[in-house]
DNA sequence: AACTTTGTTCAAAAAAACTTGAACAAAATG
DNA sequence: CATTTTGTTCAAGTTTTTTTGAACAAAGTT
């Protein structure tokens, strides 16, 4: 409850002071982020807060997150959950704060590693699953040109599967000389 | 209007008959496809007609697709509209009907190139004027430890969209052996 | 131990995306 | 040319996703 004078005192607007938070190029940059987030559907708190770190030299503490970009906690503390799982962000430890701080990761190739691990390889995984579940229902199939053309199609699915797998191990490749796993020689190899 | 005897005869249920209209690899199959569609943020509804499409041997109606998919008239449409757009269907003429018929393009390569094409390549073009309007805006920057900052942290920008640029065509490359156009030599290449 | 600082969680509110269905347009048919 | 067939459009309804903010937990301070 505030306190009784309140009254008789002008209050300030809710808004901030006069200085903008953010420059006029900073919230292009941070723009171009969010417009990127949405891009591979993530929400635009994300594209924000990584947008920031990206623009900012030092490392920024949560608190300047949310008074900067003006958003919630929760936005923050949930955004920051998902850049960290990631590896879009990384924890800098500032001698003499409590808090943590964070600033971006800026290899382009770790950052598509992180995204392919976490958003990509799942649903690759589970995919082979329900295929081969498929592969079971056809036999259900009562008509036999069914069944065949059936498992044609499930054999064009499986060719699609497989050669999303093997790009990936060539587009890090390409994102700078990577070491992967190429799951049909069961060997590390070296690319590039 | 109805007729006025329908008052004296039993309506048959809205809902379809016993026979399912999908059979459980069917409905597996298309199940994959939503997940797909979901990944690369299309809706529900688009996996579920390409699915359909996917499945079946002969080409599809209109009709068709809405009755087994029981969606609505508008969705379908509106579906079939930017798998059109994608180059993920194509129409095809069945003799002695008025409908158009569809089909799915099952090349995995021409359904990529016409993604990115639709929804990939746009937004990079868009990506370059922004960042040219930024390029200007840091200028305004008064300090010029800042102005720095923000040039490096522009060209890293301006590097990544590069590295993108230079991997589309790889990618194309790998998924079938393919001609495309190198923008750095102005020349048409063939790779694998 | 009480208090402060820092950050997380989660139910509810707000916003965005998707679907529906009725009205409409275009073209073929009788 | 009136009617039917075929498909599109779009406002309104529905569902899903995102954001908010208040309550809470954990850990550091005094």
């Amino acid at each position: 409850m505030g306190h009784f004078l309140d009254l008789f005192y002008t209050k300030m607007p809710v808004t901030q002071s006069d200085t903008p938070i953010l420059s006029a190029w900073e919230t292009s940059m941070i723009d171009v982020f969010v417009r990127a987030a949405g891009l591979i559907g993530l929400p635009r708190s994300i594209g924000e807060i990584y947008g920031l770190l990206f623009c900012t030299p030092k490392a920024l503490s949560f608190d300047e997150l949310v008074e900067r970009l003006q958003i919630s906690k929760g936005s923050v503390s949930q955004g920051l959950k998902v850049l960290r799982q990631l590896g879009a962000v990384k924890l800098h430890y500032v001698p003499g704060s409590r808090r943590d701080h964070y600033q971006p990761e800026l290899s382009m190739k770790r950052l598509v590693r992180g995204f392919i691990k976490d958003q990509f390889e799942p649903h690759l995984l589970s995919g082979s699953q329900r295929l081969d579940n498929i592969d079971a229902l056809i036999e259900d199939e009562s008509d036999e040109a069914s069944r065949t053309h059936a498992r044609n199609r499930l054999g064009t699915l499986r060719s699609w599967q497989q050669r999303t797998r093997k790009l990936m191990p060539i587009v890090m490749a390409v994102l700078g000389g990577a070491k992967f796993f190429d799951k049909e020689s069961t060997d590390e190899e070296t690319i590039i």
